[in-house]
DNA sequence: AAATTGATGTTAGAAAATATAACATAAGAA
DNA sequence: TTCTTATGTTATATTTTCTAACATCAATTT
């Protein structure tokens, strides 16, 4: 993982500062977590933690809900995503093509555009906006 | 203010993040605030809520500590910083020489010379390296 | 139509995090 | 030595978050 992800993957924010970033209630939070779409970290204390990443997800979620897709859908979007991403960079680095540092690269650019090309209209998602 | 100001001066966390990102104690936090050299938002309960600025001015404090400067040197530091930067832009705007964005285009450069000139041994006081 | 399901609201009681305030202390200055 | 400064520690109150249960309302299913 590159140093970047590992920051954007600090849990650094409570549920209410997610609340408000999002514009989702604790209850929304907690049920889509139920349903395992985030997977918040935990304090010693068992409150939940959200990291920059979560609050990307969540805002995703948020998205396809108001598209009309229900969670079990956005489960399976969610599954897939994963896989594509696996996928590519199995392939790609079994073939040798690349070297592992230019996968990130290019793993990170494909993020992006999926973020134009399958929510266009969309926007949330991109918790960045919040920083520099 | 600009966005990117705007969101950097957003009350986002709480006490405990604060202390793992600063490495400092919550008795030292709010000492600080006593005398003035932070202000963190506070929310409807009063419990205290810090942005990425009142972060970033805590790494400041701490590094000037530990440079052997001790609370009344850092307000008046804090305090000339202020000075500098309204000086600067009412000067600039008044003589009509630059516009109201690029001054504040300078600034921000100027902002960025003095992490490099005053704190040149620093390795904190940037909490742009937690993010993208 | 009635019953079921899915997503969310609401409430209650417990546990965790944070608040303030007071007292303690170690190192350095006067 | 005594005083001051920065910080630690402890006690008690308040706020936030937790889980779990029950409620609701719209959309499906039977």
């Amino acid at each position: 993982m590159t140093g970047k992800e590992i920051r954007r993957s600090l849990p650094l924010f409570p549920i209410s500062t997610v609340m408000e970033l999002t514009d989702l209630s604790a209850r929304q939070i907690r049920y889509y977590e139920e349903h395992g779409l985030v997977s918040p970290a935990r304090t010693k204390g068992k409150l939940r933690m959200f990291s920059l990443n979560d609050i990307d997800k969540l805002l995703e979620i948020k998205d396809l809900l108001d598209q009309g897709i229900n969670i079990a859908g956005i489960k399976q979007i969610f599954a897939m995503k994963e896989l594509q991403k696996e996928q590519a960079s199995k392939i790609l680095v079994r073939k040798g093509e690349i070297s592992d540092k230019e996968l990130r690269k290019i793993l990170r650019e494909e993020l992006m555009r999926e973020g134009q090309f399958h929510r266009p209209h969309l926007r949330q998602g991109d918790m960045s906006r919040f920083y520099h």
